[in-house]
DNA sequence: CAGATATGCAGGTAAATACCTGCATGTCAA
DNA sequence: TTGACATGCAGGTATTTACCTGCATATCTG
């Protein structure tokens, strides 16, 4: 998995309503997306570029439709080798800070 | 919480590194953690205030120096009301395009 | 086939971003 | 107090990014 695009692509708030259009109804065309956005097509197929380049989305075309399918596995991969590793150390910021100012 | 700032922050490689040095040891100064990151001191410090400001950081001063303490509770935020959402829906994305592809 | 529909592709632009240099301020320690 | 040290602040620049318009291609339908 690469960490940076998965990231990057969820660092902008077009392309997360895009995920949370798709987690409402899955397999939507472009043009079914498009209707919720309030920006041009080509805009939103950049973004839609983007999660694809994460692995995010996957696509399948059906005649001259895309459908957009949400793949949740990178989301699942961020939270357990990334989020976790801060949970885990059960970090209190007070505890911390008490320490420190104690002189250790 | 301002999940767009968090994620933000989240999506610059350099801001991911800082947080996994202060998760390696917490309550740094600036100096220390610019030792780990070939980088201007000035860039540093633009990077932890944009943390700072997505609450990941907290910062205390003592005498001429700066301390810094990661903050885990965006994070777990981030994950109960997004990365949950999606995982729950236990999507397949097997499954689902079968069933687009069947016409639902 | 012809027209409508769905998407792809090629630039172009304004704003945001991630760096930098230079200098100022504040704190410690001899 | 003075010099060293840690950080703050003010710009400047090159790259990336998030939009756009215009046109091309492919597919369905009558």
């Amino acid at each position: 998995m690469d960490t940076d695009k998965v990231f990057k692509a969820l660092g902008d708030p077009t392309r997360r309503r895009l995920l949370d259009l798709l987690c409402d109804k899955n397999g939507q065309t472009l043009g079914q997306l498009c209707e919720n956005l309030d920006m041009a097509r080509q805009s939103a197929t950049q973004h839609l570029g983007i999660l694809e380049e994460a692995n995010l989305v996957s696509t399948v075309r059906r005649g001259r439709e895309k459908l957009h399918f949400i793949n949740p596995v990178p989301l699942h991969e961020v939270y357990e080798r990334w989020v976790r590793k801060f949970e885990r150390q059960r970090l209190s910021l007070l505890h911390d800070l008490k320490k420190e100012l104690e002189g250790e």
